[in-house]
DNA sequence: CCTTACATGTAAGAAGTTACATGATTTG
DNA sequence: CAAATCATGTAACTTCTTACATGTAAGG
């Protein structure tokens, strides 16, 4: 999977790895983390398979920055995998449900806390989806290649995932908050 | 995590791996997934590391059902994982997510049917959910041992669990009839 | 000069996936 | 008797996580 969103932003513009790790972690890594320990070596993986080919650029071996560029396989790759459509559901694998659903024989205070606590964060990361769509932040930081009329199209399914988040994470604060509160009336 | 699925299904009663790969399958499973295969091998891992304890049913070697019963060390290992709360979010991975942020050259139509499946899969799901909200299936199949006040609790947080799923299933049926409105009115 | 950000990697181990493999029992 | 379900496993591989490792450049 990281394999299509390393793919997927290298079709934009050719990048570094870090770069691709400071995006990545600033857009996809919401619905999609991954380490920097497996960015570097997906992206030489991917070069080895001929996806991908890269320079060294500070020419030396000082700095080493290297800038990786899709290759005409590279897009073909993409392309195939995003024609061939998904046909089941996504599975969902949260730490949080599992918790609670063991949670029986807990503490009334102890679980009360954890998810007073949780609710924090996902308020937290709400405020923050919201302050993103606001600005335009992301859309600029892509936007140097992006000039044509591709781009329009671009943005509207990146905010696309983004109001997926803010939705989910509202959700996720109204569950919290009605179980909070039916185990507040119990106590 | 799914040493901790374990643990807390035979915290209930004990069981055999098939029993608590069915039981996973309609439970657990909607949010976190697990194959046999890793489940027969995180049984053995466990029973090695004294959480748990089994015993080969049917005596001989035909038929081997192999009842796992947990230990006090497991049920202090239990414990400790649930007295550690949380202290962030847990972290999504949607496959569909990521397609949608990289669709943007796809074609209308492609994208539309796509997600108009995937719409018709969390329908699926909902309609399930809902189904067993009705019922009392669930709470069932594990009420063998179950007599005491305990469940009260637990049952209560497995529905829970349950509800949050048939929200989310909402949630996701909403957000793509929206994407794919908002398509639509493009074409 | 010290800290933060830039920049890239390797190694070991845990977890998850897919495929292969086998045999018994039950139900139609 | 054939198919479905019961029942358990191993092997190979991929992916993910955590830790280790190193060095430059820029800003206060």
């Amino acid at each position: 999977m990281l394999k299509y969103i390393l793919l997927g932003f290298l079709n934009y513009q050719p990048m570094t790895g870090y770069e691709l790790k400071n995006l990545i972690e600033s857009s996809t890594a919401h619905f999609w983390h991954a380490y920097h320990s497996q960015i570097y070596t997906t992206l030489r993986k991917l070069e080895a398979d001929g996806f991908l080919e890269s320079e060294n650029v500070d020419g030396d071996d000082k700095l080493n920055r290297r800038i990786y560029t899709i290759t005409d396989l590279g897009q073909r790759e993409l392309h195939d995998w995003l024609d061939q459509p998904m046909t089941e559901l996504p599975r969902i694998k949260d730490e949080l449900l599992v918790r609670v659903f063991f949670s029986g024989q807990r503490e009334q205070e102890d679980i009360l806390n954890e998810l007073r606590f949780q609710r924090q964060l996902h308020q937290q990361k709400l405020r923050y989806y919201q302050s993103l769509t606001g600005s335009h932040l992301f859309e600029q930081i892509i936007s140097q290649k992006a000039s044509s009329s591709v781009l329009a199209q671009d943005v509207s399914f990146w905010s696309a995932t983004l109001r997926f988040g803010e939705q989910y994470e509202e959700l996720y604060i109204e569950w919290l908050s009605e179980l909070i509160a039916n185990l507040e009336k119990r106590s």
